[in-house]
This record gives structure tokens, C-alpha cells and sequence, in this order.
DNA sequence: TCTGGGGTCCTAGGACCC
DNA sequence: TCTGGGGTCCTAGGACCC
């Protein structure tokens, strides 16, 4: 199967509808003013050489990069881009496409030379929208994913099991997709840096740190297998959240109380609009400058707005008294339809 | 340097039941 | 009087991804 990826996808959004933009660093993130709590979406490749990077305070990446473009994130302008390269991908043949996010997917391909079928996916993608992409081939969702990597940009590169430990054996396991500072951190304890260490360790023997799912499925990642399955059975939301940062903090209970309200009346909307039973509740709160709290609830099946509403407020009553409150959040999760597919993709995300 | 906003899934521990 | 063993549900929190 192949990944599509698209190289600096938001940044290259931007130039399009901004030519003069093309070849500067630019810096996308929060409402373009890096005077604000926000964080950097993405950054152009200009931008990225002076070490800038997503998800990087937007206040540091403008000191790093003093002469940034810096725009505000415009989420329409990028669901319209991706849909177009989306609708690209599956216009290809024989494709089986399976969307992971704005800008990237999984195809599901029958072909005698997929570098062949990848570079026709790149032309594609490069006609219909003026973006470029790199692709990964690989016989695992794994192996596909993470050869991506190294075809940026632009470019196409193959991992199977017959490469994988060659390129990616010596590499943190950090690099493998799935794998974050923590778990690369408690491997490290166990005395397994590599991907290589990885991939020769008993499954069984990462159970005691990681459990009985995640341990295995560590184990898994190491040897790069794992699912070779391209499914583009649409997605069905769990839940919707939202979440608001404060510019500045809250510390009077009748700002906490609007600001609950206000979230409540927008999670609604967005559960309103699937039609589902809302089946919980959490309510996420951090406290500044950096304590995390959620406070969670049950609740039987219900679309009604008042007693969600209520629900809420019940829950904003654990908020603390008398602490500064930099975030607030909430996500509803909803009751799924009998036939959603559950727990079929390799790892989890936001996808 | 000081940390967005949208998601998914896993685990541990306590409550409760038989 | 002291306490098995299994199950489910719920809450809180953690980790990761884009």
C-alpha cells in the first residue's frame, strides 16, 4: 500500500492563494499575532531551517525567525484544499482510500510497480491541486507511514520487511510512528533504544511495563508489522470537544460560569448536527500554569440540551475555587451505531 | 521557550455485584 | 470472623497523532 503525504501542507495552502509568499519562511499558527498564547500549525521549510516547528510556542518561533510571514490559521481554506486532494487520490485506479487527516492517507493499490503507480499519484496530485506530496511504499499501514518520511520531499521511497531493520534498525525508537518521548523513554529503562532492540524483544516480555495490548503491540511496531489493510469505510466521530485557552487566565467565578456555558452551547452544536445520544461527559480544566484536571460523567442516553447543559454545570462545579484557569475544555462523547467499526486501525490518533 | 485544538485508545484503581 | 475470585462499570489520567 502506499502513504500520501503533503510536504508543508498548510504553508503550501498559503503560497497558493499568496504567490509572493513562495520561497520565504513562513510561520502558521493561532491569529497570526505572536504576541498571543498560541502554538505554530506549521511551518514552511524556510521557516523550519532556523529551528522552527509545530506545535513550538508562537511567541519563540517569531524570536527565532524575525523575518516570518506570520498568518492566522484559516481551517476552511485547509478542508478545502485537502478535499480536493482527496477527491485526486480516489480518482486514481483501483484505489482504496483510507483519509488519516487533512493531508495525508492511505492507498490500497494492486500494481506490478508501485514507484510507478506512486509517481502518477504525485503528477495527479500536483495537476489537480498544485501541491506536491511525498509517497511511501510499504507491505504493512506501518512500514507505508514511516517510508513517507523519507521520500520528503516530494519523493517516493519503499520499506518492506526485506529493508526495514537495514533502514530503520540503528534509529531511536522514538522514530517509529506511535512511539513518543515517554515510551521511548520507558523502553530506554528497559534497556531497549533501538528500533532494532525493539524488534528482537519478546512480546510478552513488555507486558509487565505496558499491559497486555500495548506491550505486544510495541513489540509489533519494533519489526515493523501489523495491518495490511486499506479501509475506507467512512469514519464515525466518537465524540466532539472543544477547548479554549485564555488569553488571559480566569479567576472570577462568573467568568468560569459564562466560559462553561459558552463551551457547552458550542459542543452541543457540533453533537446536534450528528444526531447521536450523548452518552458522557469530561471536562477538562488547567489550572496555570500548567495542571491538568478532568472531571468526567456517565450519562444515560440523552439529545436534550438542558440536561446536558445541567450535566455540565455539575461538573464545573469540581472546579476548583479560587485558582487561575488558563483552559478550558469539553468533549461529549456519543453513543456509536451498531455496526461502527471499532479499534480496526493500528494506533491510535486523532484519525 | 512555555506550551492550540481536534481527535483516539489504553490502563489502573475503586465501587459494586454475585 | 475473615475474606475468594470473577465480572462490569465508572472515573481519572496518560500517551500519542495531526
Amino acid at each position: 500500500m502506499l502513504h500520501v503525504d503533503l510536504d508543508q501542507f498548510i504553508a503550501a495552502v498559503e503560497v497558493l492563494r499568496r504567490p509572493e509568499l513562495a520561497g520565504k519562511p513562513i510561520i502558521v499558527g493561532g491569529r497570526g499575532d505572536p504576541t498571543e498564547r498560541a502554538v505554530v500549525s506549521t511551518a514552511s521549510y524556510e521557516a523550519r531551517a532556523f529551528g522552527v516547528g509545530s506545535g513550538m510556542p508562537l511567541r519563540v518561533a517569531a524570536r527565532k525567525v524575525p523575518d516570518a510571514v506570520i498568518l492566522p490559521v484559516d481551517q476552511e481554506a485547509y478542508l478545502a484544499a485537502s478535499e480536493r486532494v482527496m477527491a485526486a487520490l480516489r480518482a486514481q485506479p483501483g484505489a482504496t482510500v483510507q483519509v488519516l487527516g487533512w493531508d495525508e492517507a492511505f492507498m490500497g493499490i494492486e500494481t506490478g510497480c508501485p514507484e510507478a503507480y506512486a509517481l502518477q499519484v504525485q503528477a495527479a496530485v500536483l495537476e489537480q491541486t498544485k501541491l506536491h506530496c511525498s509517497v511511501g511504499i510499504g507491505d504493512t499501514l506501518v512500514r507505508a507511514k514511516v517510508a513517507t518520511g523519507f521520500g520528503k520531499p516530494a519523493g517516493v521511497f519503499r520499506l518492506t520487511a526485506g529493508n526495514w531493520l537495514d533502514v530503520m534498525g540503528s534509529r531511536p525508537t522514538r522514530d517509529l510512528w506511535g512511539v513518543g518521548t515517554k515510551v521511548s523513554g520507558r523502553l530506554a529503562n528497559l534497556g531497549i533504544n533501538t528500533v532494532a532492540e525493539l524488534a528482537a524483544i519478546d512480546p510478552q516480555d513488555l507486558v509487565p511495563e505496558f499491559g497486555p495490548k500495548m506491550g505486544p503491540w510495541y513489540a509489533e511496531l519494533g519489526r515493523g508489522d501489523g495491518a495490511s489493510v486499506v479501509d475506507d469505510t467512512p469514519w464515525v466521530a466518537r465524540g466532539h470537544s472543544r477547548e479554549t485557552t485564555y488569553q488571559r487566565d480566569l479567576t472570577e467565578p462568573a467568568q468560569v460560569h459564562a466560559a462553561v456555558r459558552e463551551l457547552a452551547s458550542h459542543v452541543l452544536e457540533d453533537v446536534a448536527a450528528e444526531g447521536r445520544p450523548v452518552v458522557g461527559l469530561t471536562l477538562k480544566v488547567r489550572y496555570a500554569p500548567f495542571f491538568t484536571k478532568t472531571h468526567a460523567k456517565k450519562i444515560p442516553e440523552t439529545f436534550d440540551r438542558n440536561e446536558v447543559l445541567a450535566r455540565t454545570l455539575e461538573l464545573a462545579a469540581e472546579i476548583e475555587a479560587g485558582r487561575a484557569i488558563r483552559l478550558l475544555g469539553l468533549r461529549a462523547e456519543m453513543a456509536m451505531p451498531e455496526d461502527a467499526r471499532k479499534g480496526h486501525t493500528p494506533t491510535r490518533g486523532g484519525w
